[in-house]
DNA sequence: GCCAACGTTGGC
DNA sequence: GCCAACGTTGGC
């Protein structure tokens, strides 16, 4: 996907987690407050852990299934997509029989945490915030757990988790 | 290639 | 825990 014209523009993703199985706490205690994104098995999501997400790019980190759930930080790409190696691993709950070493199906990044905010911004806040009413976190029956975020976005969201 | 059945996600 | 929305699978 072109959502970039150049190496200088930096892109905006949503990455979600179940907090009761990895948050955004657990990021920032990992070694090198920096984790793989493994398990992720859903094509349109994997395209853009392959193909579109770069290195220095920013995330915010939300906790899906949550109470509330909501946008509770900030990492960035400190590694660009690589195959998912938990997909190769009959043990691994995330294992997938399909997908070959030779031939990846599956495609992870990693990231590192930036922040945490004071107070995470739950879906409920978000929906009454301006200029969020096309994000695709807010879309009804939006599952997609990794997902593009505008500039705009971005800015209006992290504004109003530093309280502006 | 259609579509019913099934499994998963995730808000509530 | 419920269930709507969505994605995937497989019979035909």
């Amino acid at each position: 996907m072109a959502n970039k014209t150049s190496a200088q523009e930096k892109g905006y993703w949503l990455l979600k987690s179940e907090p009761s199985a990895f948050s955004i706490t657990d990021l920032e205690k990992a070694a090198k407050k920096t984790t793989h994104w493994d398990g992720v098995r859903n094509f349109q999501a994997r395209n853009f852990l392959r193909d579109s997400i770069k290195k220095g790019d920013q995330i915010f980190f939300y906790h899906s299934n949550s109470e509330p759930s909501a946008i509770v930080g900030i990492a960035q790409v400190v590694k660009e997509g690589y195959p998912d190696h938990t997909a190769f691993d009959p043990e691994d709950p995330h294992f997938d029989p399909k997908s070959k070493k030779d031939s990846p199906t599956w495609y992870m990044v990693d990231v590192q945490h930036l922040e945490t905010f004071p107070k995470p911004l739950g879906l409920e806040e978000l929906r009454h915030l301006p200029g969020l009413k096309n994000m695709v976190l807010l879309q009804k029956g939006s599952r997609l757990s990794v997902q593009p975020v505008t500039k705009a976005e971005w800015e209006i969201v992290s504004k109003k988790a530093h309280g502006k």
